[in-house]
RNA sequence: UCCUCAGUAGCUCAAUGGUAGAGCAUUCGGCUGUUAACCGAAGGGUUGUAGGUUCGAGUCCUACCUGAGGAGCCA
């Protein structure tokens, strides 16, 4: 019944000279006596509409001219290439529908001048709204949907892990507990990895990715208290495998990141040539020389010791690409890392530091594959040998070496986004002091 | 859990221990090419909470609350 075709704002290019319909909400308006410009946003992209007075019904010029910031409405009109409005396209409005109307009495909080953190966070279902927000969560779907395809493609089976699970999978941190009907207490999962070595037992090469929680009291900019994890986990697989995964799943997700979403990496204003030089081969070193090379630097670390936040940065600041470390000494890592045959005071892990100081995205290894190894490694862990049986079986029936990682996706997506602060990669963050709205 | 910093108008911030202010937002008026538009005017406050010092506290002291940054721990 309308001559106009509805269509996206990203769609423009493709519609020039035509009667189109744009259904969004109002970003901005500017106007000047006479002509309006009305930019309207539809959650593909912002279009400036251009309302001259003359040209219009009446009531459509005034409804226009009053209307609030973050209005619902729908335009009409011709759509035409512009060099001066940004994006390049405009809208010649000849009709508009008022869908609903911000009232005057409450004003849209988020105005388009400077706002804090604090404010901005407790307004985060009205922030998704703007420009960097939807340009971050543009590129998590990047990222994301390159993580599936990388290992779809790969032969990689996806075998999703429980999130409800009943024992620590890393006795180290701390667990979300949640009551299980008749006082039974289980945890929130804090890796599906465990899992992961029983799938890829029956299904060779597989992934899961999902929420991950940990209770860990940490405030920085790394941290949330649930955060997205993909873990692949490879039967017949050693730590040379994780490394060449790893180096290929972060390539190819970069490479698809700046195939698809420069707009939005150019909106974040990211240094695409930090992007660009993220090739392999990666630099590989062990934990012995990644020891020395800080205590060269001037770290406090002595061997046996994880490195802090300050030594990622100081390790990766001599590359322009991700960095891996292998070969940690056995006490800082989980019981399931299988100890290096010809020194058994490391164990064959690998963890890959994000270039430019973004700190670890991914951490994996070969896990221990031998009855006996693992039995002594639990109790050297103090873990409670019952819990673990069925894990136990895992190399009474046919045990195989195999090693996965896992990545954290929000880590990755600031990593690549160039942002600050890890807050900004997930719709509604969840951490420490903020699990609201 | 520990360390550091902050809390003043809807928002972002100023105010030497001496009358609580500006920009933006909002309202009213003006403007036919604006780009966080601009110009003029108006309204808007229990200075996070509770005590204390002082003739006098937004400012100094104590406790608490909330938030931010960091440490430890981790992806």
């Amino acid at each position: 019944m309308s001559d106009y075709r509805r269509i996206k704002i990203d769609q423009a290019a493709a519609h020039v000279g035509e009667p189109v319909e744009i259904a969004g909400w109002l970003y901005n308006l500017r106007k000047s006596g006479k002509i309006i410009f009305p930019l309207v946003r539809d959650g593909s992209g912002i279009i400036q509409g251009v309302a001259v007075k003359a040209n219009i019904p009446v009531e459509v010029f005034e409804m226009l001219k009053d209307l609030t910031q973050e209005s619902s409405l729908i335009l009409r009109g011709k759509l035409r290439a512009e060099a001066r409005a940004v994006g390049g396209y405009e809208l010649d409005v000849e009709q508009a529908l008022l869908v609903q109307a911000v009232p005057l009495e409450t004003p849209y909080p988020i105005t388009p001048k400077e706002h804090g953190i604090d404010f901005l966070m407790d307004h985060r279902h009205l922030w998704l709204r703007s420009r960097r927000q939807h340009a971050i969560l543009r590129v998590r779907h990047e990222i994301v949907k390159a993580i599936r395809d990388y290992f779809d493609s790969n032969g990689f089976t996806l075998v999703d892990t429980p999130i409800f699970t009943p024992a620590a999978c890393e006795g180290t941190t701390n667990l979300f507990e949640v009551n299980y009907f008749d006082e039974e207490k289980l945890y929130l999962t804090q890796s599906g990895q465990l899992y992961n070595e029983a799938t890829a037992m029956a299904f060779g090469n597989v992934y899961c990715f999902g929420p991950t929680f940990r209770a860990e009291k940490s405030k920085t900019r790394r941290h949330l208290t649930e955060f997205w994890m993909v873990e692949p986990e490879m039967a017949y697989a050693t730590l040379e495998d994780v490394k060449r995964v790893a180096e290929e799943l972060i390539c190819f997700i970069v490479g698809r990141v700046l195939e698809n979403r420069k707009p939005e990496l150019a909106t974040l204003e990211r240094d695409l040539s930090k992007l660009e030089s993220i090739k392999p081969p990666f630099p590989r070193m062990t934990y012995d020389d990644a020891v020395k090379i800080l205590q060269a630097k001037g770290s406090e670390i002595v061997w046996g010791g994880d490195f802090g936040g300050t030594d990622e940065t100081l390790l990766g600041e001599d590359f322009d690409r991700p960095l891996m470390v292998d070969r940690y000494p056995a006490e800082v890592k989980a019981f399931y890392f299988e100890p290096d045959p010809e020194r058994p005071e490391v164990v064959l892990g690998v963890d890959v530091l994000a270039s430019e100081g973004y700190g670890e995205v991914i951490g994996g290894g070969q896990r221990v594959y031998e009855l006996d190894v693992l039995e002594r490694r639990l109790a050297d862990h103090g873990l409670p040998r019952e819990a673990f049986e069925w894990y136990l079986d895992l190399r009474r029936f046919g045990g195989v070496p195999h090693a996965g990682f896992g990545m954290g996706v929000e880590r990755a997506v600031a990593w690549l986004c160039g942002i600050e602060h890890i807050r900004e990669t997930i719709a509604f963050p969840r951490m420490l002091n903020r699990a609201r709205p």
